[in-house]
DNA sequence: GGATGCAATTAGCCTCGGCTAACTACAAAC
DNA sequence: GTTTGTAGTTAGCCGAGGCTAATTGCATCC
């Protein structure tokens, strides 16, 4: 069950917003997306479906343990990649711009590559 | 009129293909790339229509100057790419894989900071 | 306890970018 | 000169992933 890139940038998007408070609704998400709630309802329907994300009676959504292993490896490649790109001298926020779009096409050789690479 | 990722895939490929034979045909672009002949032709229509390729009463496609402009450009980008990923490690035929999904959303600044890295 | 307001969902539209099926156009072969 | 093969196009399907408009479901507030 590969989740499409849009999926992987939803639920990498509901894996921040936990960090910060853990009363996260789908409008707190539409917000930090800049998308419409019909757009994140059913984005964040396909996560229930696919097993990584659950509401709670509160309405409030929660990553399931799948959901928090998935996210927390999208965000690492983020994390990597816009090191790897401040490291070759692209700003900061330009490099996490750019990250987030990578993050999502990049082959897990090179991730490990870049891992390699940043240990040095 | 920026071209759609998918336009940058079709350019490029006929630009590496008239780099090959100056005799490039809608058909030789569908089996390079794995698509249909009507996939092709469609996507063939819209570069014409944006001014970067024209076809000769031959039938066969050539770039216009938009369109060998606009293609080396998205070319210098996948050769750059691929010789940062061999660079930090990763495996050629792996590194140009990647590269072919990196080039299409990469910034012009994390470009140039690639440049200067693979400059040193 | 009805009115107001916010969150979420449903229905349905649009574009992009693949696809197949079927047709057209032309050239070469017999 | 019809048949055959190849290239290209047209028509139309489908899924992904945005959108708006309208509906539902609560909760809060006089």
């Amino acid at each position: 069950m590969a989740l499409h890139e849009s999926a992987e940038m939803y639920l990498e998007t509901i894996y921040l917003l936990t960090q910060r408070s853990d009363a996260v609704r789908s409008i707190d998400v539409a917000e930090h997306m800049g998308y419409s709630k019909p757009s994140v309802s059913r984005a964040v329907g396909l996560l229930k479906q696919g097993g990584y994300v659950i509401t709670g009676k509160d309405g409030f959504l929660s990553l399931t343990e799948l959901g928090l292993e998935t996210a927390a490896m999208i965000f690492e490649r983020h994390t990597l990649l816009t090191r790897l790109l401040t490291t070759i001298g692209v700003d900061e926020a330009t490099a996490a711009e750019d990250a987030c779009r990578i993050e999502h096409v990049i082959s897990e050789q090179t991730l490990e590559a870049v891992k390699r690479f940043l240990d040095k």
